[in-house]
DNA sequence: CGCTTTCTTTGACATAAGTCAAATATTTTC
DNA sequence: GAAAATATTTGACTTATGTCAAAGAAAGCG
């Protein structure tokens, strides 16, 4: 078992009434396909749930998108720096597909976190989560190369390489759509 | 304000007691430079609050030494995954002076976690500050040259240069050791 | 203090990956 | 279903960075 599917039975586990609390703070959102939930420069107020669908989130480098993060059935889609710190951040967040999220806003979580301790330690668990993912993600920049980063993919996240165009991919690989063209060509 | 100083403010408005119970769950102590504060292998069963000295975090890939972080006086010094989760992990952390810490293990401010609310909040904080510095790490190496990232170091942590050999410079870096003496050389 | 070990620089060459440009292929839209 | 837009492939060439080897400089040790 891993950290996330620990972390989903600490969500099931949750009582009732947190959850509850969790939904009546939450709004359901529909968005199509294209669609930005975030924009750069803005406040990341929600942290989105992702229900159906397939999203993106990505920032802009010299005119060009890196796409950093996809999301899928499940996940939540949130700008890490920019919601923690309520601030103004770079990241966009995009509807690859029509999607539908429940969406929470940060205050209210705030709230929902001292009145619910255990959703206190549920928070702490999702930052952990994500450190541990990002760790994982620097460890492979610093270990693998373009082909080895790529084959990592088609073997830990297939469904990341079926949904989404090589465009995304190669960015979110730190490689030129060309380079990524040929590996694959190759393989 | 940084967030680390926003942290730092917290751990100082903490009450008198919680000072105390951190206290005395913790434990000094000394270790000499080259000393091997956590293993490969090794479950990360403290933290390491560096009180004195420098220290840095590493791990080893296909022979070769990849520092991951460097760790000035006042900084935390864990392995995450593994400490964490509490499982085997593959960072060494290493002296690289004579340094004195305070550690704290794992246990024990699990309890006080619970004990104390106002601990798991900080344990937030501080896994919410790892996740930002690491995403702002792998933002470097989407965005910049090997140039640009020793250029960034020289401007936000010129300390680092001045302390560590240029080996575990270059590898932090995510570049071999002679492209790094070419860059300083040029600059 | 001189010797040894470690660290850093430099040279010559190899290689992975990037860039620009154009040709195909695929998807979307009207 | 044809036209337009988008996505992918391929070719030719450039560039950043790596590797191996050796020399030079600095630091640590007895």
């Amino acid at each position: 078992m891993n950290y996330l599917d620990t972390i989903q039975q600490y969500i099931n586990n949750l009582p009732q009434e947190v959850h509850q609390a969790l939904k009546e703070a939450s709004t359901i959102r529909r968005y199509k396909k294209g669609d930005l939930l975030l924009q750069q420069g803005e406040v990341c107020q929600r942290s989105f749930h992702l229900l159906t669908g397939i999203a993106r989130k990505y920032y802009l480098n010299e005119g060009k998108e890196i796409t950093t993060e996809i999301y899928f059935q499940n996940d939540l889609a949130l700008s890490f720096e920019s919601y923690v710190l309520q601030k103004p951040g770079r990241e966009y967040i995009e509807a690859l597909t029509d999607i539908e999220v429940s969406a929470t806003p940060f205050n209210a979580f705030r709230a929902l976190r001292k009145q619910f301790p255990a959703l206190m330690e549920l928070d702490v668990m999702l930052s952990e989560y994500y450190a541990i993912w990002l760790e994982q993600r620097l460890f492979q920049f610093y270990t693998l190369s373009a082909t080895e980063r790529y084959r990592a993919i088609l073997e830990k996240s297939p469904q990341l390489i079926q949904h989404i165009p090589l465009t995304m991919l190669a960015s979110y690989l730190g490689i030129s759509l060309e380079t990524l063209s040929r590996i694959r060509a190759k393989i």
